[in-house]
DNA sequence: GCCCACCCGTAC
DNA sequence: GACGTACGGGTGGGCC
């Protein structure tokens, strides 16, 4: 059952500003009614309600302006153009049949906080449709707030997301901070950020304020006048929402009525509105949740002929939306346990294959069985498949003899194209799209009742199985639907080929040198031994090299070195490199440190690490590529991730040494030079940076150049690696004062550095702003192929930041697009000319290829051509470097 | 014993 | 505060 809510007052308001001047020809105003009638239609189709009321505000004063005289004093008078659409706003939503109200004496807000607490006494699911970030206090225990504005549904989670403080401190977190538009004070230079770490200290604002004395410097002060003029107490008072002024008749008067047609229509004939005269007919009658008629019926399926014949259904729909449980999360070592799948979205079947014999409750199919029915159907290609992470199922499907062809949609990749920036998994987008409440699968498993899923009884794994399934079926669709056509190309052509093309690359793995590493291994613990007893003598007496904490406490306390700065966090004094680099002329412990520290990093993190991840079937390294991690379009790799192999110093490259061929094959690298800084040349179009790559200069030499006012011969290495710290810098939007750290200088050099290289190439400097405002005014930036990323949004402290990323935000993408194009094509050009020669690691702008014996040539002379054909569009050439080798080191 | 925040460091 | 995107190891504190 569920109570909605409707903010009509708040939303009448926002559409008026939203929607722009609308007149009918007769030059009635009809702006605000359009954004009213058209949340109407949208609250209808989303959140069909039992129960609903649309709020609004009654005239005249409110119990808050007799509290506090200037309450609102600030705002303007209602413009006339909004005032006169209010009586038709109402008229259309009585035409609804949704009961209105209006409560003198109170705000719309007390009225639904009342609502809002009958609804939740009754049990009801209570959604409050408002932009008002007042009524997030009513939020949770089944209170919902929907803000239509920006599709966002919050539950306490969702508040806590935003301010940092549950529910039911949002108005303790709201009189802290004041509110300018009802002209609420607060306390003095009290914003979010300190609001929400007082809360979170202290639980509530009484707690704050009986503490008051103990807050430190200016704010402390702040506070505490506030408590004593009255003026906290006074706006707690105000935020707070009335609950008992619900009208008489409660609930039971807020039942939808019929729509009256007529009348709607002779509004809508009124307004103009032609795209609304259908609305009310188009709606469901009575309305019902989504859930309980739009839901899957769960089966278990145990016999092979009802699983071919529910199979077959897909011959019909010409689709198949699966998915596998497992033991183990790994997908190149899990074990299949069963698997669900829908092939008319009606139905969800799940298949139990290897629950305990406790857990299964009755016969189970053996894999062998279930995987030759299910085998023709995954390998058609004919037959589109659906799934979430998709790759996980390849894999767990590959291990049971089945290949999967055709297309291959995956709802993961689908929302990460389709919705940037937003959660992607299973849970966060049947809520998101479904409004299904996932079965939480640490509920079905945890140590007490199964401890892997082999253990969950089989009516209980049908059940959320076969919701997975029915929910990547149905999530396609509705992905699908939200994508533009830049966006469809994308997941189309570039996306979804990719992710059985990144399975294949796990798949195949990458042999590493164990023998090497544990070696390497051993000598790096015996030299860290050494330094262990070097620092115990230093100090005078033995402490954890590998703790931060102590070396914090031995060299700034014990030892009354200087500190340089505080941590991220602000909670400590670092012991960064750069810090102990500083320090280690004065103080052989910082030296020694400094080794150890490189020492424990390399063995923990690779030389010990790496021979453990090795798969004791196939004796090789598979790492998973994550598709949907990263922010720009990158791949991430993990478990192990190899896509941070030292490669810098002497000692690490030691490691990278180890990562070698299968024997008679060589490992090729093929990597794209300068990719980010001649994509910056394209997007800024500065004439002289493209000019530069188009002549095959040199490009940092160049830069060097150009700074430093010289011809190119003459600049020395010492100016070359300056500039380079320029070019890289300005891809990561780095400030005069980053480039001073860096380098080493006076901030004063680094900015004169910088305005000379902007004076240079005034075209990156334009780029740069114009690409900050871009993404301020948009909140997202996009790629050469057009993936839009989220960026440009932040507040306070991280505006800066989200300046920053959003400079960086449409090269790095760039070139991560690039390169997808690039393994795609080589795989084809592989394929194509069944070659033996295999992909096996992309690191962000470079390929790492296993090349059989006999198509080195081929390779080297094709692979970088191949590469650079995917930057034909782009105003300056693309460039590739190919190396072969015995080892990663050697062609690295 | 498990989980998580923090600090730090590796890659591009 | 000050350089973007990732992943992961070790510590140390909280929780069960």
């Amino acid at each position: 059952m569920r109570l909605l809510l409707a903010d009509a007052a708040g939303y009448l308001y926002r559409a008026f500003h939203a929607v722009g001047d609308l007149r009918t020809s007769g030059g009635q105003p009809t702006g605000a009614v359009f954004g009213v009638v058209r949340m109407l239609a949208r609250l209808r189709r989303r959140w069909p309600p039992e129960k609903v009321a649309c709020i609004m505000d009654a005239r005249g004063p409110t119990f808050r302006h007799k509290m506090y005289p200037q309450y609102k004093a600030h705002r303007p008078p209602m413009d006339p153009d909004l005032a006169a659409q209010i009586p038709l706003a109402k008229e259309f939503i009585r035409a609804a049949g949704w009961p209105l109200l209006c409560v003198e004496g109170v705000e719309a807000d007390d009225v639904i906080a009342s609502l809002a607490r009958l609804g939740k006494a009754a049990g009801m699911e209570v959604v409050i449709a408002s932009g008002d970030k007042d009524l997030m206090q009513l939020v949770g225990g089944g209170t919902l707030l929907y803000d239509s504005a920006s599709d966002k549904t919050y539950d306490a989670e969702g508040v806590r997301d935003k301010f940092s403080v549950p529910p039911e401190a949002v108005a303790d977190y709201l009189a802290l901070v004041g509110d300018a538009s009802d002209n609420i004070r607060g306390v003095e230079k009290v914003g979010p950020k300190t609001a929400a770490k007082w809360l979170a200290q202290h639980g509530t604002l009484d707690a704050i304020v009986a503490a008051a004395e103990t807050f430190p410097g200016k704010v402390g002060e702040n506070l505490r006048a506030a408590v004593a003029n009255g003026g906290l107490a006074l706006a707690r008072a105000l935020v707070a929402l009335r609950e008992d002024v619900a009208p008489e008749g409660g609930l039971e008067s807020l039942a939808p009525r019929a729509p009256d047609a007529k009348e709607w229509r002779r509004l809508c004939d009124e307004c103009e509105f032609r795209e609304f005269s259908s609305a009310l007919e188009t709606a469901p009658a009575k309305a019902k949740p989504q859930q309980e008629d739009g839901r899957a019926k769960a089966v278990t399926v145990r016999d092979v002929a009802t699983l071919t014949k529910m199979l077959e259904q897909s011959r019909k729909s010409g689709a198949l939306a699966i998915d596998t449980e497992t033991v183990g999360a790994p997908a190149m070592q899990a074990e299949i346990v069963g698997f669900s799948f829908t092939a008319d979205g009606k139905t969800a079947a799940y298949v139990p294959l290897a629950h305990s014999e406790s857990a299964a409750e009755g016969e189970q199919l053996t894999v062998t069985q279930a995987v030759a029915a299910l085998r023709p159907f995954l390998e058609d290609a004919k037959l589109r498949k659906i799934a979430h992470n998709g790759k996980y199922d390849i894999h767990i499907f590959a291990r049971c003899g089945a290949r999967i062809n055709g297309i291959f949609d995956d709802t993961k990749i689908a929302a990460y194209i389709a919705e940037p920036g937003l959660q992607t998994s299973m849970p966060a987008l049947a809520k998101r799209h479904l409004k299904m409440e996932k079965i939480v699968f640490g509920d079905l498993v945890d140590k007490k009742t199964a401890k892997d899923f082999s253990e969950v009884n089989v009516d209980a794994a049908t059940r959320y199985a076969a919701e997975d399934a029915e929910a990547a079926w149905r999530l396609q669709k509705i992905l699908s639907a939200k994508m533009d056509s830049a966006a469809r190309r994308l997941y189309e052509t570039m996306d979804r080929p990719l992710m059985p093309l990144l399975a294949k690359m796990e798949r195949t793995g990458v042999r590493i040198n164990s023998e090497e590493l544990s070696a390497l291994a051993k000598d790096m613990h015996a030299r860290m031994e050494t330094l262990e007893k070097e620092a115990e003598e230093a100090a005078g007496h033995s402490f954890n090299l590998n703790s931060p904490r102590q070396l914090e406490k031995v060299l700034f306390d014990e030892m009354r070195a200087q500190p340089k700065r505080k941590t991220a966090g602000g909670k400590a004094r670092s012991t960064s490199e750069e810090v102990l680099e500083s320090l280690a002329a004065d103080y052989p412990l910082a030296k020694i440190a400094l080794e150890h520290r490189s020492l424990a990093k390399l063995s923990g993190t690779y030389a010990d690490a790496l021979p453990r991840a090795v798969h004791p079937q196939t004796g090789r390294v598979h790492s998973e590529f994550n598709q949907t991690s990263a922010a720009t379009g990158r791949i991430a790799s993990s478990s192990p991730n190899l896509q941070n192999i030292p490669v810098r110093t002497a000692e690490g490259r030691r490691i990278r040494r180890a990562f070698v061929a299968e024997k008679g094959m060589l490992l090729a690298s093929a990597d794209y030079s300068q990719i980010e800084l001649r994509l910056m040349a394209h997007f800024s179009g500065d004439e002289n940076l493209r000019a530069a790559f188009a002549r095959g200069e040199d490009i940092h030499r160049r830069t060097a150049a150009e700074v430093f006012h010289l011809q190119a011969e003459e600049v020395d290495s010492e100016q070359r690696r300056a500039a380079k710290a320029i070019n890289f810098g300005l891809i990561y939007g780095m400030s005069a004062f980053g480039l001073a750290q860096t380098l080493h200088i006076p901030q004063e050099r680094a900015r004169h550095y910088m305005d000379r290289y902007f004076s240079r190439y005034p075209g990156v400097a334009e780029y740069m702003e114009n690409i900050r405002a871009q993404a301020a005014q948009n909140g997202y930036v996009e790629t050469v192929f057009g993936r839009r990323l989220p960026a440009g949004r932040g507040a306070g402290r991280a505006q800066a930041a989200a300046g920053r990323a959003a400079i960086n935000a449409p090269m790095q993408g760039s070139a991560a697009d690039l390169i997808k194009m690039a393994m795609l094509a080589a795989d084809e050009w592989l394929q194509k000319n069944k070659m033996q020669t295999r992909m096996i690691l992309q690191v962000y702008d470079e390929l790492l290829l296993e090349v059989a014996a006999g198509e080195e040539a081929e390779v080297r002379a094709r692979l970088p051509e191949l590469m650079c054909a995917q930057g034909e569009s782009l105003a300056v050439p693309l460039a590739v470097d190919v190396r072969l080798g015995e080892n990663w080191d050697a062609v690295s």
